[in-house]
DNA sequence: GCCTAACCGAGACGGTACGTCCTGTCTTAAG
DNA sequence: CTTAAGACAGGACGTACCGTCTCGGTTAGGC
């Protein structure tokens, strides 16, 4: 970490030949954090980003096949969301906890501003909704299917219940409450999701 | 539906003075309805929506704030997906219906694309996004829960149940899938959703 | 002379009826003549004339041929440059007093910027120019014409010379400098005009 | 002249990435010559340009300030009106043949239009004025003043006369006229300039 | 004094151009 | 030979204006 100031494009000089990858990607990446967390991931493109992190298009085209995919990496980097499953025994009260963890990150952080922009653009963005998909995948959903699968051992959630679709009815719901924002998204809403599952309705 | 031929303008005579604004209205959403059918979301622009369409861009700026605003009227225009809810007395028969015809609807039908880049595009068009929402809570989302609702007076449901909630545990999570495709949706899948919330999954 | 208030556009009520046309005909050249004092000529256009005069469009299409048609009746209403030339015996007295108060009007007034923007226009505007044409024919050209001849017959200018090159040898070399401003335009200039023409250059 | 077929945009191929810089504006230079001499200034567009000329518009926004100012140097491209100026010793001899050449050019060729709608459009474009300001003293008023200068040292005009004077009353006087076309401009016209001037009209 | 036709205002309409921004491809020069 | 720099063709953006046209009202002329 030898050189972390701002910079914003002061450069200038240093001619035009090669640098070294690393330094040129860690530039870009640090860039398109600022702008995401800045002006939000509709202000990107790869115009913009080449401007401002002070790397030619050229590299931009080379590394990435599209702006979402590297607004994606960008992401990332600048949110480091860490959402670790707890795992205390009690799967009802992990969920508790992971979910109400999950709404303070969407509610109270750029964080859920830019994740439905991702999830938006990767609409019209195969390259970003492969890579999405990949991560989301390998990611969020499997840290979850592993945790319930383990209480399904457990005896906690009947064995005929396929867990994937339980992510669909906690998480999806909540996604679905954030990408079209006609109703609130809080704690309580969490509770009720679990509930409704753990309980049944009927 | 007697002329659905794509008609690339023939117009072209009638000099260039106003016209009749319910003409002009009925031009423009047919020609969108068409394009978004033809070459999807992405594709349209006013730019091209006029040339098509024979109609100028300034009467587009004036009538729609934004591309995607105009898309989802010209989607309703074109799509027209009356998604009824049917009323057997038995809410879970019903649901059973409804999901598996709304599955149908989003996976062999062009309407699922179009829906999912709408709510994608509506990330960042609010004007997209506040009429969506506008539609979709006093559409979809209002037939269910005034239906859920009567299931709940009928005693199928449990008392102290948010019914909004359950929207999103069942299409929520149908949206889910189809925005982040890593899971597949058919009939199955829907049948899955129903058991586990009024079977509970304890 | 009832209502000469400034009134900016307060109509705004009124309705919409017929009204007398020389109301309407004031209201349009006295809006022309501020805008084109305050704006010059090059931002005027139909529709802000329209906007400012409180006029439809409709209506100036229907009285005047060209933008630059209607500027230059508002020039004339504005400017009201009344350039009387005076008959003291002495022509060459005289067209010095001319042409000092041309020069006059045409560097310290906006007089000046706006003739040549109106020359300038109707290289492109057939209406104006040939209006134009008319208005300089039998104005100012014919004006000097007339004096010029009468000093002719009074022997102060010899009997071969045709008097109407005089005019573009003096007020057109003028012109030419305001035209195509590279070299200054003051009395100086207009005594050397003269001068040139009755001593000879030889 | 091997190439003056129209050739509306033939290239087509070739992708979109850059081209050598001197191609593309010999590419727009040949374009506007051959619109200038065809439709005349006033169908003059950026836009137009651009499409013609197989060129995009940023390209001409980057070169030329204004339409004016490329039409200017299109001119030259298409027109290259070389007016040399003799000497043979005599300046009233070398003066006709220039002005007989002067105006044979601005009335038989597509040059005297040109020229009139450039300097007219001048009025209200700026750089398009000072760039034809600046080749016109540099040019046409320097090539003269310079002959006269020499004509003057040779005693052949008094010492007193300022010779950039002459220029205004002799091409001056011409502009004038094909300005404000209300008399005719012919050689004829040229010597009655030349003889006013020389022999003096009183 | 009433009615109706002529006319006006308002402004929508199809077009064209503006000047800017971005995309994805390509060239040139520097290292 | 890779990189930076950025020019290039293309296309969309949102705005302004043009000249034509429709619509709704008002007023004035004919009765």
């Amino acid at each position: 970490m030898t050189d972390s100031t701002p910079r914003p494009a002061i450069r200038s000089s240093r001619g035009r030949g090669r640098r070294p990858a690393d330094e040129v990607r860690a530039d870009v990446l640090r860039a398109v954090g600022e702008m995401l967390l800045r002006d939000g991931l509709a202000e990107l493109s790869f115009e913009r980003i080449a401007r401002e992190a002070g790397v030619s298009k050229t590299t931009l085209y080379k590394w990435w096949p599209s702006v979402g995919a590297l607004a994606l990496e960008g992401y990332f980097h600048a949110v480091e969301d860490t959402l670790a499953f707890p795992d205390t025994g009690d799967i009802r009260a992990d969920l508790t906890t992971q979910l109400h963890h999950f709404v303070a990150l969407m509610t109270a952080t750029p964080a859920g501003r830019l994740l439905t922009e991702l999830i938006g653009r990767s609409q019209s963005d195969p390259e970003l909704a492969s890579e999405y998909r990949r991560l989301y995948s390998s990611g969020r959903r499997r840290l979850a299917t592993v945790r319930l699968r383990r209480a399904q051992e457990a005896g906690q959630i009947r064995a005929d219940v396929p867990v994937e679709v339980l992510v669909d009815q906690l998480w999806g719901a909540i996604y679905h409450r954030l990408l079209i924002p006609d109703e609130p998204v809080d704690e309580a809403y969490a509770d009720v999701l679990i509930r409704n599952l753990f309980d049944g309705i009927a």
